[in-house]
DNA sequence: TTGACACTTGAACCGCGGTTCAAGTCAAGT
DNA sequence: ACTTGACTTGAACCGCGGTTCAAGTGTCAA
C-alpha cells in the first residue's frame, strides 16, 4: 500500500493534485491508516491513466466520464468527440503557424502594425467582418 | 469617429473586451465626447490586429510587446519564440491525436482502464517514471 | 417630455486545474 | 523526550482573458 506521497511521485504529480482529484471524484483512496490515505497499485495505474487522458486534452469532467464508463461505447464516444476537436485545433494551429512564419518575412525596420503582410490581413478581416455579424 | 459599440461590432468583439484592452494598455480611445470613447479607423485596425495575434496564440502581454515594438526585430523575436512553442504544441497534439485514434481500436465491451492498448501505455509510463524524478 | 437605448465606472465574478496556507496529527528514529 | 518529516483538513488564492453587475449619464427621435 502506497502513501499519497509515493503514489504522487511515481505518477509524476503533486500530492495536492491527488487530493484534488479525489475531491473531483476521479480517484479514491483504497484505505486509511491513522487518517492517512493509502493506495493500491491499481490506483497508481488509474492516476497515470488520468494523466494520459489529460495529455490528449480531455477535461477532468470528460475524464470522469471515461473512468465511469462501464461499456466501451461510452468512453469511445468521448474519445471520438475529442478527436474531432483535436483535429480542428491542429488545423487552426497549423494555419496560425504558417501565418506567423509569413509575418517573419516582413522586411525593413518598422513596427508590426505597418508591416505590409499584416496590413493586408487586417484589411481582409475587416472586409469580411460583416459576413459574421455579432 | 466610431463609438465603442461600433468599433467592437466591426472587430467582432464585445464592448467589455475593448475596455478591458484599454485597461491592459493595448488600445486607447482617440477622443471622448461627453465621457464616451470615440475611435478612429486606425484604432479599429489595431483592434483587429490584436485579434490576429490572439489567433496565433500570443498572450496579451506578448501582444503588448508587439504593439509597443518600434523596430521590426523587436516584434519578430516575439513571433519567433511563439513559432517555436507553436511547433512543439502541434507535434504534441498530433501525438495525442494518433494515440486517441489508436485507443478507438480497442475491441470488446469493457471499461477504458481494462483496454489492452491503454494498459500497455500505462505500463510504459510507469516504467519510465523513475527516469524523470520529481 | 418621455422613453428607449448606448454609453460610463469600479468591483466582483467566471471556468479551469490546480497550489498554497495555517494549524494540526501521527509514526519512526535517536 | 524530542525531532524530523510526511501526512491531515478546509479555505483561500493563482493566471488567463475576459464578462457581468449596479447605478448612473448622455443621446436621439417622436
Amino acid at each position: 500500500m502506497l502513501t499519497i506521497g509515493e503514489v504522487a511521485r511515481r505518477a509524476g504529480v503533486a500530492t495536492s493534485t491527488v487530493r484534488f482529484y479525489e475531491r473531483r471524484g476521479l480517484l479514491t483512496a483504497d484505505a486509511r491508516r491513522s487518517g492517512q490515505r493509502r493506495y493500491h497499485d491499481e490506483s497508481l495505474r488509474r492516476l497515470v491513466f488520468i494523466g494520459m487522458l489529460q495529455d490528449a486534452g480531455l477535461s477532468l469532467d470528460d475524464i470522469a466520464g471515461v473512468l465511469g464508463a462501464t461499456h466501451v461505447a461510452d468512453w469511445k464516444a468521448i474519445a471520438r468527440r475529442r478527436l474531432g476537436v483535436l483535429d480542428a485545433e491542429i488545423t487552426r494551429l497549423q494555419r496560425a503557424r504558417d501565418y506567423l512564419e509569413g509575418a517573419l518575412l516582413c522586411r525593413y525596420d518598422h513596427p508590426a502594425t505597418e508591416c505590409r503582410i499584416m496590413g493586408q490581413e487586417i484589411d481582409r478581416r475587416l472586409a469580411t467582418a460583416d459576413v459574421h455579424p455579432t
